[in-house]
RNA sequence: GGCGCGUUGGUGUAACUGGUUAACACGCCGCCCUCUCAAGGCGGAGAGCACGGGUUCGAGUCCCGUACGCGCUACCA
């Protein structure tokens, strides 16, 4: 069979971490099954939808790395079709109109009783009886009607889902749903049928949310005569507590871009999201080509996935494990394709100098596979890493630092200025010959070099915490070692 | 309310068609390395599988009920 399938999302001028899943879902499986994959906006909600609102949307896929193979499509250019199936539903009896007046369904009292009545599983909608001649004749006099599904009476709906398995509902449980409004729009569950009969699509791959409509959906597509394509559900991902993760609750969290802005490697979220819903045989950090050949629909799971981070905590912003695999791309991804991601930070941050794509180009890249051994988002470049790409004595030091490595012992006071006068007389400056004369000048002031080792990493990056002292030393080069080691024994 | 789906350590999950001391990853804690660590190496704590019944020689795995969560129940998508 020739696998179509389709992402679907609503334009709402940013991609959702949830959207972005069901896509990369729907992506691997196309990819996999050499199918095609299609990208359809669904905008039949007019008022939201915009140019703009629709370019957030793409962004956030070209971001992640998600193509398709057909589209944009959207859904406001085939209403026709859409208006052209409720015609023929109409005509073969699947459907048929309904005249109560609009302002009485909307009004919340007689929507409590009908919902009651149809709690009770009572009364069908009595339009439905209507003899056709009377519903043609009062739809020419220009009377205004909706267009509802013939729900058969008895019977129940019935279909194999490959993630959830055999979903079975009483037709007595499925109301006579709407098709099309008063004002000639067709509404959503008409219009996903028409459009994935249009697009001939062989797996709907979705949330879990449309589980239900399912099986209303499938009644459209007997209705009109097409055979409905495969469906796979996926399980929603929640916020931590259980509850819903909606933009209104948490906020930017929600959005693709936020993990694009604060310093995510693309590759690595895609590889995250992937682990809501699914585990990966045999390891949960792979490549996508691993992904392809493992990838196996009917092994997502059914649970809802949680999406972990506590609000208000700069440590956990987002979900610890987000970051941790984040900090495995930066270790592992070919350093020429970190070099232009970290370029990008700099650039962003103001830390830019142009030698470092000229003269410095090997001295940046050394830099960079000097640091990403310990951070974990690409803004820690810019950020933690200030000190190794600024000339100048423009970083913080930090106040904790200082304490430990600088004003341990007042001897530093005179021993850091010396250490700096060796340095200065030294001809060749390198790792080996910047540890011996650090050695050696322990040595004779009798102290132990990991005092001298650690008040210099403190004077050279103002933290605590680093690479190998002499890596550092061989990274931040003659002129700044020598003045930063002078200047840190006046912290003391 | 009705209907549907789900419920394994703090989190994400594993455990083939029921059968060893419930496994892995993140996180947490400790130790080691050592010039430091948010790096690396090693180890540890933490669930008896939502709860209550039942079937069975034996159940996280099957059945029933309860609770909780999520979803659907629009002339929204």
């Amino acid at each position: 069979m020739n696998v179509r399938v389709r992402f679907a999302p609503s334009p709402t001028g940013y991609l959702h971490m949830g959207s972005a899943r069901t896509a990369i879902f729907n992506w691997i499986y196309a990819r996999q099954q050499g199918g095609t994959m299609i990208l359809r906006i669904e905008d039949t909600d007019m008022q939201r939808s915009s140019e703009e609102m629709v370019r957030g949307i793409i962004e956030g896929m070209e971001w992640l790395g998600i193509d398709y193979d057909e589209g944009p499509y959207f859904q406001s250019d085939y209403i026709d079709k859409h208006r052209e199936a409720v015609d023929r539903l109409l005509a073969n009896g699947q459907a048929y109109r309904d005249f109560t007046p609009k302002e009485e369904r909307d009004d919340a009292m007689i929507k409590r009783q009908v919902s009651e009545a149809a709690r009770q599983g009572k009364e069908r909608n009595p339009w439905r009886d209507l003899p056709v001649e009377e519903s043609k004749a009062r739809a020419a006099a220009g009377e205004p009607f909706v267009v509802r599904l013939r729900v058969p009476e008895a019977g129940s709906s019935v279909f194999e889902d490959i993630i959830y398995g055999r979903q079975e509902r009483d037709f007595s449980e499925i109301e006579d749903l709407a098709l099309m409004r008063s004002d000639g729009y067709p509404l959503y569950n008409l219009s996903v049928v028409v459009d994935d009969i249009t697009m001939r699509i062989s797996h709907v791959i979705r949330g879990q949310d449309h589980l239900m409509n399912t099986h209303k959906q499938i009644l459209i597509y007997r209705g009109l005569g097409a055979e409905p394509p495969q469906f796979a559900h996926l399980p929603l991902i929640l916020a931590p507590g259980r509850e819903k993760l909606s933009k209104r609750r948490h906020g930017e969290i929600v959005s693709i871009t936020t993990y694009r802005d604060r310093g995510f490697v693309p590759e690595a979220f895609f590889n995250f999201l992937v682990l809501l819903g699914w585990t990966p045989p045999g390891g949960e950090v792979l490549s996508r080509q691993r992904m392809l050949e493992v990838f196996r629909l009917d092994a997502i799971h059914k649970s809802n996935a949680i999406f972990n981070f506590a609000e208000g905590d700069p440590q956990s912003w987002t979900d610890p494990k987000a970051i941790w695999m984040n900090g495995e791309y930066i270790k592992a991804m070919p350093l020429d394709d970190l070099v232009p991601l970290v370029t990008g930070e700099l650039r962003r941050a103001g830390l830019w100098q142009d030698d470092f794509d000229g003269n410095r180009r090997e001295w940046l890249a050394q830099t960079i596979a000097l640091l990403r051994e310990r951070y974990r988002l690409l803004t820690d470049f810019p950020t933690l890493g200030r000190p190794y790409f600024v000339e100048s004595l423009d970083f913080s030091y930090e106040q904790a630092s200082i304490e430990k490595n600088l004003r341990k012992d007042p001897a530093l006071k005179r021993l850091l200025p010396g250490l700096a006068e060796r340095y200065a007389a030294l001809g060749e400056f390198t790792h080996q010959t910047t540890e011996a004369a650090l050695r050696e000048y322990a040595a004779e002031e009798g102290v132990k070099a990991g005092l001298l080792i650690n008040a210099a990493r403190t004077a050279l990056t103002g933290q605590s915490v680093g690479p190998g002292m002499f890596d550092i030393i061989a990274i931040m080069g003659h002129v700044r070692t020598v003045e930063r080691l002078r200047h840190a024994a006046t912290l003391i």
